[in-house]
DNA sequence: CTATTGCTTCGTCCGGCGGCGAAGGATGGG
DNA sequence: CCCATCCTTCGCCGCCGGACGAAGCAATAG
């Protein structure tokens, strides 16, 4: 998921070792379940010796990805946090990567490509556009929101002001997963879509996270951005989703 | 992120291993922009040999992580998706992990597992209470809703049927990732869930994601599950949000 | 105190992976 | 047609890291 900032240059090779080794993300996965194993259990569920085990979860332990807790003679290890978790599972995801997607999938997948939720801020093709708007029209200029463009949220009901105060970083550019080009995140990135779903102009799709832009909010967001022709809203393209 | 399917035994470890080069781990970070680079550039980037780098590539080809395009002379490299993104961000997220903590974030960090949403349900401590209380109360037996359930949700305002019958899986746990037990997950979490909104009983907190208990719904949820007396809802514990 | 169990540390072996230079296609310019 | 450029393939070397058995600690049982 592409966060509101941009990703840092950690060493993430060193973090990806820990888990390339098979024996290693054999243990993180039986950990996976969430319950605390004593490290002989491990090392029969990953099929190596107690010695090789031991050596592993030394690693791992140092590593952040465990943490033990002794108990008389035994020490159990579990995850060390949700985090680990997250990295485990995104990675099987990606592992178990059918080789060709099912219709249904690639359905979805083309309306998460459309317009989406990126957190609490909209992303996918829609997002991207919204950001070339606002950015075409002279609304945004660099992280700042000139008069004029004060003055077009404000017409909508965005509380520009309101956003602005919050200690979350005001307008930072979130890279777009799918488009990779950036859209609008942050404070006001939050703030311009409430708005777009509590004026009706977005609507919760079919699949999670999933947005479709409706008749409203197209003629809206055309009126909005006249001159901007290539986004889904426009009329010239007399678009329509491409999702059938 | 935990989804509704539970993880699949899939080798994750030759995909950690993809990463788990420093190299590689250096051209993907640099792919990672979303721009086709060419091969000598990456190399350079890299800081290796054509050759060496060549090599590489062949291996990132291979898993699927980029894809290439050639152009006169020129291999254009870039990554083959979105999910290949979402690895190295997430995998940069865990390598950039700080040793302790900020203030803000450990608040953060808290409010999240009190409640939030996992894509369009409710999880977090709140949302492992659901389901217990769900299961407690005998309305939910394995992945079915009971007679009993079935009124006690429509007294509320979940439409059951209109959840079983789209093609998304119905009720399946999904593994709460702070806290390592099950939530209510499908489609039928996603109804009970914006029940849950529209009645007010949770509002969007101040972190993404983030969902807090209202008044209403702590006394409303006491009444509908008066025996479950260790959820956050229960007046027996005089409970208050730990986060101060 | 001694035996047993559970885990770690030590010493050693070996396979595999990453690195480079040189040679071998492929493409485009002149 | 020849050369320059870009990239890949080949062959070789060095070394890291994972495997095990044996020995060394810790803790409980009797």
């Amino acid at each position: 998921m592409a966060a509101d900032h941009t990703v840092r240059d950690a060493d993430i090779a060193p973090v990806a070792a820990l888990i390339a080794d098979p024996t290693r993300a054999a243990i993180l996965t039986a950990l996976l379940g969430g319950r605390a194993l004593a490290a002989g259990e491990l090392a029969r569920l990953a099929g190596v010796s107690a010695a090789t085990a031991s050596a592993h979860l030394a690693r791992l332990l140092d590593g952040g990805f465990v943490t033990v807790v002794r108990q008389g003679r035994h020490r159990y290890y579990r995850l060390s946090g949700p985090e680990v978790a997250e990295v485990l599972e995104v990675l099987a995801r990606v592992s178990a990567r059918p080789p060709v997607r099912s219709l249904r999938q690639s359905r979805q997948a083309r309306l998460l490509e459309e317009a989406r939720t990126c957190y609490d801020h909209l992303a996918g093709k829609a997002g991207v556009a919204l950001l070339e708007a606002l950015r075409g029209s002279g609304c945004l200029a660099g992280e700042e929101v000139t008069a004029e463009g004060e003055r077009l949220l404000a017409g909508i009901g965005v509380h520009v002001a309101g956003a602005r105060a919050t200690r979350r970083r005001f307008a930072p550019e979130c890279l777009d997963w799918t488009e990779r080009r950036p859209h609008l995140g942050g404070a006001l990135g939050a703030a311009v879509t409430a708005v777009l779903l509590e004026r009706g102009w977005f609507r919760q799709g079919a699949a999670p996270r999933a947005l479709t832009l409706t008749d409203e909010g197209r003629s809206e967001l055309a009126a909005l951005f006249p001159s901007h022709v290539t986004a889904p809203w426009s009329k010239e393209l007399t678009w329509q989703s491409p999702v059938t």
